[in-house]
DNA sequence: ACACCTTCTTGAACGCGTTCAAGTGATGTG
DNA sequence: CACATCACTTGAACGCGTTCAAGAAGGTGT
């Protein structure tokens, strides 16, 4: 047995307990292959070199971490986190649906910016369903959720009007739409990856629109169809 | 250099010369391979294991294919001609948009349907993008272009009357939809795949009925802003 | 002080994908 | 017929991610 899984049965951090050594020898770990996967890239950096240069022996990384994909989770979280807090600071200003999700959109391009070369890699592992990174995995879980209360944010606290179906459904499907573009900007080769800009600067007014234009009569039946197959597809079995 | 790619057809750059035992051995070599992705999937056969059974040396694998992932474009090539071929088998016979493209995807299902299990971990490779297998990438751009073909049928084939401008992108914008069914299938635990059969079941009339209120004045504004989006991202600077 | 248990650390070893210098054998050339 | 050329084949070797039996370090109860 592998022993050290992250996620514990319950919703709790109740993980193995872990002293305080021990979770510095894990920060260090962590903080030192981050460092590594943006100097030389991921597949470039090693086990052995992530171990070597932070002084510690190669089945120590493992005794923290279940793999070398599972050093990527902390980017991951890491991001997470810096994601919302830039975010936040847009959403204190904006009132706007369109300028709130134009401006959550472009810090999270921010904060991924300088990660883009690595991010590929990352994504590549992300990518396969059974894989715990993958963004719609139970075991990353907390995190989507995470994300998808930042697009609840950004529609809650604007001042459009819409059906309220759609309210309620529209945060997750930003977040979806949101994939998307950090799928785009995966794939994305141009310079400072400015389509990807130009993709969510066009994209956004679009949105906006389209959320207006639901509450018109004609649409009416499409906008029910589209919720009905959510809905549909939702169901688990 | 790589030199040895999969294109059947003799208008291909000039690749290495090959004679017939080479030929042989090669197609040995790669029937062997996926005959025991079937049947063990693909991250436990070895490429030993496959040199093994049949009969060859590790390096003559390598000497035809550049890379374990690159026996996987066989597999990839294979499969769109049988949907390419079930798909022309349903476009004879239907004449409306919304059946058509059902069928095609559909088709397209069906064809994937036994390797689902192994497409995951397919999928994974195919996710990066500089890997030559991405959907995305340069390398595989025949096999991109002929799979838009199809959608380009579903959509001049049928009787639907749309907007000149509209019906120059609703293939591509159909073969990007494709692949988020794609996605959406490998992702898909439900059994025999029931919820993405409701997601094509749901999603054809939807798009069905978009494609018709596109003609539609009040959305004509909305229609240009999408297409000039399109065309905006699309180009490569 | 001691024994005991859990957390933490080690590095050799395994099997993997991949590479490469060295070969084998068929074909064309004089 | 010799010989050079080029397609093809070989398997040992390399570096990688990962595992695991063994033990060290540190806390707790007696």
């Amino acid at each position: 047995m592998t022993g050290v899984t992250t996620a514990a049965a319950e919703p709790g951090p109740d993980e193995k307990p872990r002293r305080a050594r021990g979770e510095q020898t894990r920060q260090l770990i962590l903080e030192t292959a981050l460092r590594l996967f943006r100097e030389r890239g991921y597949a470039e950096t090693t086990m052995r070199a992530i171990a070597k240069e932070a002084g510690v022996a190669v089945g120590n990384a493992y005794y923290y971490f279940d793999s070398k994909e599972h050093l990527i989770q902390g980017f991951y979280d890491r991001n997470q986190t810096i994601h919302r807090a830039a975010a936040e600071q847009v959403l204190a200003t904006e009132k706007e649906l369109a300028p709130r999700l134009r401006g959550v959109l472009h810090a999270g391009i921010d904060v991924n910016e300088p990660y883009h070369s690595f991010a590929a890699t990352f994504f590549k592992t992300a990518a396969e369903p059974s894989s715990p990174l993958s963004p719609f995995s139970s075991e990353s879980s907390p995190a989507r959720e995470a994300a998808i209360a930042i697009f609840r944010d950004v529609v809650d606290g604007s001042t459009a009007k819409l059906d309220p179906e759609l309210r309620k459904e529209l945060p997750e499907l930003l977040w979806l739409g949101w994939m998307g573009v950090i799928l785009f900007w995966v794939y994305d080769k141009s310079p400072d990856q400015r389509r990807t800009r130009r993709l969510i600067d066009g994209a956004v007014p679009l949105i906006d629109r389209m959320v207006s234009l639901s509450r018109l009569r004609v649409l009416r039946p499409a906008l029910r169809q589209v919720l009905a197959l959510i809905e549909t597809v939702r169901k688990d079995d």
